[in-house]
DNA sequence: ATTTAATTAGGCAAATTTGCCTATATTTTT
DNA sequence: AAAAATATAGGCAAATTTGCCTAATTAAAT
């Protein structure tokens, strides 16, 4: 199999984007406009349902006008589970 | 179109996990297989040719033993260009 | 200078994401 | 409680990524 997204990042990444947008005063939609990017893409990414792109990390960091480093700022396993 | 994939950013990401992983004194193959990915996917990364998921850069993460946020740690622009 | 290690390149099929749509549900406001 | 605003859900086609090859370059070591 090629799949095996790291749900735990994922979630946890979700989690972190919703904290910041709601700080920043974002709804998704605003958000969604700003980023260029689809209102059910923002919902997907912070539901952690989806795999997304550094690319959109991008685009939603100069929308939310903060570094890509914010919305990593949360707990992350650094251990190799095998 | 949907791509607009962030060049610049793809090209400071890979520039930054090269640097990491040469610190970490990783080859390209020994990342890749600790990461469980292909080394020609590690390469397109650290060449900023390709624009990798979060999932990827959480088990390269983990491969190199370091948060993420590590991997975003470069000079970037905020500003919105349109 | 040779040999060896490390990295880049390119192609292809399968897997996955993404935009776009419409509809439903949940939350917030009045 | 109703209305309005936000967020979730699900499906589908097109775009993109990714693993898996094999071969060619480039860099490092002897």
């Amino acid at each position: 199999m090629k799949q095996a997204r790291d749900i735990e990042g994922m979630k946890a990444l979700g989690t972190r984007l919703r904290e910041v947008r709601k700080l920043k005063g974002f709804s998704q939609e605003k958000l969604a406009f700003s980023a260029d990017l689809e209102l059910s893409q923002i919902s997907r990414i912070e539901r952690g349902i989806i795999n997304t792109s550094v690319s959109q990390i991008f685009q939603i960091s100069k929308a939310l006008q903060i570094h890509p480093k914010e919305l990593f700022d949360f707990d992350f396993d650094i251990s190799q589970q095998f």
